[in-house]
DNA sequence: TAAGCGTGGAC
DNA sequence: TGTCCAAGCTT
């Protein structure tokens, strides 16, 4: 392949097609890595009202370095990956107190940051400071499986730096921020999963996929496992002021620090549901609870496993000591994941 | 290395 | 409804 040709092709596509993003505005290193984090397994219709919202609540390092852990969690409602915005947090006051508030533009010292993994650190060393960095993500792998033929398995962590070398042999040294951009924007306009646009690409005639016809069997990714499901039983309480009992979830793991109604683990097979609520409610908050009612089930499913929640709503007389009661604009100010949005809705439903 | 970690859209 | 995701990282 003539690399320079495949180089001016690629580029000179790009000029003509990409699209307008807020975070190609301009190359301000903060804006493209708050960018690149909130992509990270997001689709960019997703993405975009996030970011702006985003940009506007925290516009540069400084004022997301303070902002406090309620806010930036809350600007990330419903995004996903929570565990994102914490790293994010974290590697932003790093910046701000070791680096003058200025993120690091050496590959050392930026993969040191929480969240900043090899992708990452390439596509802003790239995209922000013109350095010839890979930036690997499932677009480029999918991009080059096609057009070098390549056949490992893309599920594979392994497989990553292969592509790696193949972009590094690659990379346009005169532009490599539009070269990695131009890469993703042509996985994602033309070289599609399904049924890419080979006959409007700009480089198919250096295609080995589509020059033997094969570019639907590329790339090779082998098929993860679907998870198993666990069932709750959850119960939104309301208190004689009209408040809503929440809780905190744990600071690891699923929905880490996010809140949620009470809620219990209940086998498949387990009859006489509202009896175990009261009795696992009574251990848990040491209140009484009445006029229980069935109000729906929550049934959500996650990349590795699914939920199937039974939600009732109850009433106490007396305030219970733990938990926190909120009132219902008060608790527009927590997180809550998008399952307990669906429980709160069904509450409201049945009220 | 494989598993854990969210969500909504496309087919 | 089920499957496969979409600009991955951490442990």
């Amino acid at each position: 392949m003539n690399i320079n040709k495949f180089q001016i092709e690629l580029l000179q596509w790009y000029e003509l097609n990409h699209r307008q993003l807020p975070w190609r505005l301009n190359k301000d290193p903060y804006r493209i890595l708050v960018s690149e984090i909130m992509l990270q397994q997001t689709r960019v219709e997703t993405v975009i009202p996030y970011y702006e919202r985003f940009m506007n609540w925290f516009p540069t390092v400084k004022d997301f370095a303070e902002a406090e852990e309620e806010k930036i969690l809350k600007s990330w409602e419903g995004l996903g990956y929570y565990s994102r915005v914490r790293n994010l947090h974290s590697a932003i006051k790093e910046v701000s107190e070791f680096y003058e508030g200025k993120i690091p533009n050496t590959k050392e010292d930026i993969s040191k940051l929480k969240g900043i993994g090899p992708y990452t650190a390439g596509a802003v060393l790239s995209i922000a400071y013109d350095k010839p960095e890979p930036a690997v993500d499932g677009n480029v792998m999918r991009v080059y499986s096609r057009i070098f033929k390549i056949q490992e398995d893309i599920a594979k962590p392994a497989t990553r730096k292969i592509f790696e070398k193949k972009v590094h042999d690659t990379i346009s040294n005169e532009d490599p921020s539009t070269f990695n951009q131009a890469l993703m924007e042509l996985g994602a306009l033309i070289c599609t999963p399904t049924s890419p646009k080979c006959l409007i690409c700009p480089i198919n005639d250096q295609c080995q996929a589509f020059i033997e016809g094969i570019q639907d069997q590329l790339p090779i990714k082998t098929k993860m496992k679907k998870g198993k499901t666990i069932h709750y039983v959850s119960v939104v309480v309301e208190n004689e002021n009209g408040e809503l009992l929440i809780q905190k979830r744990a600071s690891k793991g699923l929905l880490a620090g996010l809140w949620e109604f009470p809620n219990y683990e209940i086998k498949e097979s387990e009859t006489q549901i509202s009896t175990q609520l009261i009795l696992d409610f009574e251990e848990q908050y040491n209140g009484k609870l009445i006029d229980i009612k069935p109000i729906g089930t929550v049934k959500h499913k996650f990349s590795h496993l699914t939920w199937e929640v039974q939600v009732f709503s109850a009433q106490v007389l007396q305030n219970v000591k733990e938990g926190l009661w909120v009132s219902e604009k008060e608790l527009a100010t927590y997180t809550l994941p998008i399952p307990v949005q669906k429980m709160y809705e069904l509450y409201v439903y049945h009220k």
